[in-house]
RNA sequence: CGGGGCGUAGCGCAGUUUGGUAGCGCGCACGGUUCGGGACCGUGAGGUCGGAGGUUCAAAUCCUCUCGCCCCGACCA
């Protein structure tokens, strides 16, 4: 296509509101343009690139044997009040009312649609298994939109769902899905981890991210080098590291294994105790009251550890923090100076917690207690319920954990039976025993690999898009577009490229050189083909790679071999 | 939802403290000269200063309310 043709407007400046790097260089290379917070317009250039993710999930769901549908955006209330998730969905859901003042809700996501589907038409076991996907509109009124394309109210999204009569069904079709999800990500060019993640309000118990690294992400993981353990801090177990010395020995008290109380007037916080007694805050117990189903108990992590909500959750069942009143009366003291000593409530302690000697606060006012054992002056159920953070120890394999932040582009859900369940999704088996349909939910953000692309593969001029998904294969930058041979060049290398089927751009914009230079590079596209009068006197065009910005005299007639040489044709 | 920042020409910004009727750079249009890394000269178009109300002889500027956008946090099928 020629570029005279295309709308790509390409901005000098960066707009203020724009700070990832792949918002700003989407905003600026002509790629998108905002209409209201996280709804963005796809421009030309942004929807190919949208195109060609699009086809390679489709190419990759097709050939695990999944079959495209579509289905509507707006829903009726009544199938989400069936799976609860009516009510137990907040804001993020956008409502509305029909003219006949029917519920009705933007879809956020189509669980319920595909298991309504499922269990009208699905009646035997020889309908199973069934793996269905589609490419379409996802709406969630979004807390904070944010990072441009990265976290949006409106989206496309691959989501696909697999329909199986048991578990092993469940664990093929999921296989299928995780392996089709890497050779997607290995197409698109991305540097990605899968990980374990919280299966969260899907339900269900196993669930994987598939993780872009890019400071711009939201999520966190950790990362085993060693074994190739990795998982979503939200769940990740680890080992923290030892206590450290510094200090260490102010926690023992003056008679090896007494307690010992000690004054620390008005220090409540592990920062303000630490600093006060000089010890490390890994030679403290944090003690959390906390209000569970079953009453008041004690959570316990090191003084350099965060106690992990989700992993106590999972334990412990649904909790809150004790008040401040609430604290006086169970345990006589003010927050800032309880312990686990000298009390009978239950205590879930943290792992890190099991060697050492510490100190705590003594559930006295004023004063902290050195000496305390863990085992010997207190009992407690032990779970793992900190952060696991960069430079824990692995729990599988012991080596160092490394921590990064990531774009979560994709992930993978073993449903169960949660929405079959509630709709009613069953067949007969060979016995003619009705059973309940067993699902997998398994989602791709297109637009998000988009711009983890961009994240991770930039430089200062611009965006360097990976082969598989760049707008277009390779662009032509004729120099002077009023000249003759130039154009005629120009034009037979098109030609010539496109019956390999090569995506062409072709710059032939009545612009000065620089301008041609500046937006080839800031748009991204893998490789530039120059045409300019220079090199033209000697026979010649350049071929530039626009990664390595390395750049070769080549012939005209050799321009369609070394492209496809660099495609992998050849 | 809590905290912070910002709304002035298409984009980036100045002007707001101390009220006096809006300016700079880029971009855009036209003419000319240029033409291998965002050219130069000249001419010109373009703004109800986010919106509403108020104070005042006079409001971009002061006051009240409101809307929008961005960032941090909370939240996040």
């Amino acid at each position: 296509m020629k570029f005279s043709q295309l709308f790509i407007p390409t901005l000098r400046e960066t707009p203020a509101e724009a700070e990832a790097v792949s918002h700003i260089l989407m905003l600026r290379a002509g790629y998108v343009r905002q209409l209201a917070a996280g709804l963005y317009i796809y421009l030309p250039l942004a929807w190919r690139v949208m195109k060609r993710i699009n086809a390679i999930l489709k190419e990759e769901m097709d050939a695990i044997g999944a079959q495209e549908i579509s289905m509507p955006g707006l829903h009726p209330a009544e199938i989400w009040e069936k799976t609860g998730r009516w009510t137990e969905i907040g804001d993020e859901m956008f409502r509305l009312k029909d003219r006949g003042g029917r519920d009705m809700c933007l879809g956020m996501t189509h669980e319920e649609i595909i298991t309504w589907l499922a269990s009208t038409e699905i009646r035997s076991y020889r309908d199973l298994p069934q793996m269905w996907y589609q490419i379409q509109t996802k709406f969630r009124d979004e807390a904070r939109p944010k990072s441009g394309i990265l976290r949006t109210r409106e989206f496309i999204m691959k989501d696909s769902y697999s329909f199986d009569r048991d578990e092993k069904g469940l664990e093929e079709s999921y296989q299928k899905h995780a392996e089709a999800y890497l050779r997607i990500f290995q197409r698109c060019g991305l540097a990605f981890y899968q990980v374990e993640s919280d299966p969260g309000m899907m339900g269900g118990a196993t669930a994987h991210e598939f993780m872009a690294p890019s400071p711009a992400g939201e999520d966190t993981i950790v990362i085993c080098d060693k074994c190739g353990y990795a998982a979503n801090v939200e769940l990740a177990l680890s080992i923290p590291p030892s206590q450290k010395d510094a200090g260490a020995r102010r926690a023992v008290p003056l008679q090896e294994g007494q307690l010992e109380d000690i004054s620390t007037p008005d220090k409540r916080t592990v920062a303000e105790v630490s600093a006060f007694l000089e010890a490390d805050p890994s030679c403290f117990i944090k003690s959390l009251l906390l209000i569970g189903a079953d009453g008041p108990f004690l959570a316990l992590v090191r003084g350099d550890q965060e106690l992990h909500e989700k992993k106590l959750q999972r334990i412990v069942g649904s909790f809150r923090p004790a008040q401040k009143d609430e604290i006086k009366d169970i345990l006589g003291v003010e927050a800032g100076f309880i312990g686990p000593h000298n009390n009978k409530l239950k205590k879930i302690a943290d792992i890190s917690l099991k060697e050492g000697t510490y100190i705590s606060g003594a559930n006295r006012e004023g004063f902290h207690t050195k000496g305390i054992k863990p085992g010997t002056h207190f009992d407690a159920e032990w779970h793992d319920v900190h952060v696991a953070r960069g430079g824990d120890g692995c729990s599988r394999c012991g080596a160092v954990l490394r921590e990064e932040n990531v774009i979560e582009i994709g992930n993978i859900f073993k449903l169960g039976t949660k929405y079959s369940q509630p709709l009613r999704a069953v067949y007969l088996d060979e016995n003619g025993v009705e059973k309940t349909i067993i699902m997998g939910s398994y989602g791709i953000g297109p637009a998000r690999i988009a711009a983890a692309a961009v994240e991770q593969n930039n430089d200062k001029d611009g965006i360097i898009w990976p082969l598989g998904i760049a707008p277009f294969d390779v662009e032509i930058v004729v120099l002077a577009g009023d000249d003759k041979e130039l154009a005629e060049t120009a034009g037979r290398i098109y030609r010539g490229l496109q019956d390999e089927h090569f995506e062409v751009l072709m710059d032939d914009r009545n612009e000065r050189p620089g301008v041609k230079f500046k937006d080839a590079d800031l748009l991204g596209v893998p490789c530039q083909i120059i045409i300019g009068k220079k090199a033209l006197k000697e026979g010649l065009v350049e071929f530039k790679i626009r990664k390595t910005k390395q750049t070769e005299r080549i012939a005209p007639s050799d321009v369609v071999a070394r492209v496809k040489q660099l495609y992998g044709k050849a």
